[in-house]
DNA sequence: TTAAAACTATGAGAATTTTAGTTGTTGAAG
DNA sequence: CTTCAACAACTAAAATTCTCATAGTTTTAA
């Protein structure tokens, strides 16, 4: 089991070296797009793991240029939240998972046992939750509402991941003090009502229908009107 | 199995009368110390929890008063971050626990139950950490070097008990990162070197024998000299 | 012994998270 | 129909966390 490592950043790369090692795969490494291209065309790996961010040839690049060239090699791109407009271009580049820095090990080692596994790459497709326009991609960590992109903070991130995970129930301050910040506890200050309006703000405030809604005494609702 | 609880916030009052008495236990609720102190010198509560901070009476002297009356019922004291010079007077005021908010509502529980076991309160003491002069109460989060406060954040706090954990042991960048921040990898950045720079300042700076080492290109120690 | 490379320290600042206070709403009781 | 109290929205500011750039240090190797 061969794979190719594109990093830029020798630490990084070389603690990705290790931990594979670690873990009996054969792997091969490249500082830059230009050198992977080569090694990528010329090998039969079967995974590669680029960053985004890389001189010469960046990861996109990379990735379209050999499904260009017909390899279908998987690729596991890697990213740091943030790189938003990069993203974009991703959606189509044939990049197969994407991973979000910082990440832990453990979950890197998963994808890569996963997209390994001939055939799988298809099966652990993009996971993404969807609501009336509303879409948040887990592993690009892209928000959009009708297309648009939102820019959500982590905290943010969760919050709405909790309420789309739970669209049409009503949760309570507490119940998403719980389980969005772990914090079992009334803290006497406001921090789940001061994040309901940062997300109404980023959510509905430009659009006609509202998703967000108040329920007076009990919590919040994300649903249709 | 009854229990008293004081709190002039009507919210975090009723939130834990509420979780309590789904418990089974029973409950007495008081707003304010004065009227805690009538109730706890008339009835025989198994457990008695209170806030620090409340109008007439504040817990420390509430919990002083009732020593001196000879009640022996367990107190656990319900504080928040940073009020430091509070608990340093709560020290020795004869309360039994401490519980920093905001916390997890089993982790409540989970003390409630231990001191209400009969005999247990004496047990499950100021849990603590201690290491050259310096001391980490890790129920109040109080940390002191030679007798003399220090102000830690939360973060700072997580670090600086991980090192305790493991002192004389050598620490690496990785280990701290995964430990520490939950985050398995290289994200690109120093900030593990910014933490350490951080607690160094506010437990090595001020002192003769500094604690926290450097091993170049293996990573850090807390250990005398 | 010296220069380069790798690693670490530090200051400043941006971004995020959290707190606090004020204003606005809602629903229930009179 | 008012009025009040509880609840929620909003705003601003404080605190914390994290990033980045630069300067300094240690090791390695020529």
């Amino acid at each position: 089991m061969r794979i190719l490592v594109v990093e830029d950043e020798p630490k990084t790369l070389h603690a990705i070296q290790q931990g594979l090692e670690e873990n009996l795969y054969e792997v091969d490494i490249a500082y830059d797009g230009l050198i992977a291209r080569q090694l990528a065309m010329r090998n039969n790996y079967s995974l590669i793991i680029t960053d985004i961010i890389m001189p010469g040839l960046n990861g996109f690049v990379l990735s379209r240029e050999l499904r260009e060239s017909g390899i279908q090699t998987p690729i596991l791109m890697l990213t740091a939240l943030g790189e938003t407009e990069d993203k974009v271009n991703g959606f189509d580049s044939g990049a197969d998972q994407y991973l979000v820095k910082p990440f832990q090990f453990v979950e890197l080692l998963a994808r890569v046992r996963s997209l390994t596994k001939r055939g799988s790459s298809t099966l652990m497709t993009h996971q993404t939750l969807k609501f009336e326009g509303l879409e948040m991609n887990l592993d690009t960590k892209v928000v959009t509402r009708d297309e648009q992109i939102i820019e959500l903070t982590a905290r943010e991130f969760t919050l709405l991941e909790y309420m789309m995970r739970n669209q049409g129930r009503v949760l309570s301050k507490v119940q998403l003090a719980e389980n969005v910040w772990d914090i079992g506890f009334d803290t006497g200050t406001n921090f789940v009502e001061v994040y309901i309006n940062y997300l109404r703000k980023k959510i509905d405030k430009n659009f006609d229908t509202k998703l967000i809604h108040t329920v007076f005494g009990m919590g919040y609702v994300l649903k249709k009107e």
